[in-house]
DNA sequence: CGGCGCTTGTGAATTCGTGCGCTAGGATGG
DNA sequence: CCATCCTAGCGCACGAATTCACAAGCGCCG
């Protein structure tokens, strides 16, 4: 029973482990030494064994770890043994998507309400369920025992509807709206901006870009400012 | 010019600074403090200061920053200052949504092309785009001059999908596939795994019921391992 | 024009995360 | 039953990121 922290930088790594364990035990292979789940999850070795190190001894030194053993192990501590029901607030673009999205089911999220403010949405059928006004979430929330929310409104409704989440019991939020919202200490937040990653992908892309001028001599000015600046 | 490299974890966060510093222009306010800055972004004020310095010098002791002028900087430094043509493969629900996503082009992201293999959604319509065949990736880059890619398809696919993207000449990607993608270290990925966050969400929450356990005296045998393990 | 208050920018200390390199120890074969 | 091989687990050192605390500097007011 190691109920130890796990460290914020493992947690994310633990499901793309989980990922990769799975699709091993669907090949047959029935252990996997921390090397190849290195390779398959794109991290280091030493990565691998310390993370999983947090979970408890579970390998066996010259063999590697049990790979049905691990899921459980890895399942368990996530907290994905159980059934999370889902609510989904906000069924826009990507609200849609979500609903339909088999991944969460696969990993035992099962979407149980959607809901909008929209009365043109409300009533709808999105995805095997009817879309509810944002007024019914209390009750959402008490018969179906969801703890977890997903907010996929526009940035402006955000804050609006986590407030509204959280008087009707919702205890985690995973905020997909560009927007900062603030909640009691007591609610977990986590934030997905699509619109962060392009960004950041943009600024790479440009520093290329900057760097190719430099190694084909052009710009020689440009060249001076960057070595001078690096230094 | 600052051409010195900006580290990841600062990259993470000058997009957000940005949204705030433009939704901070848009109500009229023409300058703003780190500490206000660091409050509507929800971080340390101190962390703000760091990161812009990374930028230059653009504040005003005992004043702040110029608003307009910090999101100049920002946008040059990030590479926003000029559109980014992407290409979206995967036409499912997410690459659906994406493809449909304001907030893309509200930061100077044009998806200029959709791709997919089904024949069903080939020359379909969606988002004022006509899906393309995956086998036109060549002509989509090369006519579009594209360097962003952007997969949803389904774990099996990415990979080859990555791979021809790559040969077509993208340079960067954004992975919204639940599978590891391997690239030439020339072209950048990013991964966005949408069920990462929701199974970070579950391990929370389990945590929080365990504590709410102890915490009413029940499972007293709990107690007892839980604070043995914490020591 | 000088002092005061406010806020930036940054050195320094600390915490957190990473990765090397080695050792402990189970499995396997002779 | 012993020797050998293999790989997990871990100590340790390094580097990145965070946070504190303060000096430097700007503007404003008297």
């Amino acid at each position: 029973m190691s109920e130890r922290t796990i460290p914020e930088a493992t947690l994310g790594r633990l499901p793309v482990y989980l990922r990769v364990l799975v699709e091993t035990a669907e090949q047959g292979t029935s252990t996997i030494s921390s090397e190849s789940l290195a390779e398959a999850a794109g991290v280091n070795s030493a990565k691998v064994r310390k993370d999983l190190s947090f979970l408890g001894s579970y390998g066996t030194r010259g063999v590697g770890y049990d790979v049905a053993y691990l899921i459980h192990q890895v399942r368990r501590e996530l907290g994905l043994t159980q059934d999370w029901p889902v609510l989904i607030a906000g069924v826009g673009n990507l609200g849609h998507a979500l609903a339909n999205y088999r991944g969460f089911v696969a990993r035992g999220f099962r979407v149980v309400a959607l809901i909008d403010v929209e009365p043109a949405l409300v009533g709808e059928r999105v995805g095997g369920l009817v879309v509810r006004h944002l007024d019914e979430v209390d009750e959402i929330v008490a018969t179906g025992d969801v703890a977890i929310g997903v907010i996929c409104t526009p940035a402006g409704a955000a804050q609006e509807v986590a407030d509204r989440m959280v008087a009707a019991g919702i205890r985690s939020i995973l905020n997909f709206a560009p927007a900062v919202i603030s909640v009691p200490q007591t609610v977990t937040v986590r934030k997905v901006d699509l619109s962060i990653e392009l960004q950041i992908l943009a600024y790479y892309e440009q520093r290329k870009a900057v760097l190719d001028e430099v190694k084909d001599g052009r710009g020689s000015l440009g060249l001076a400012s960057f070595s001078a600046s690096v230094t």
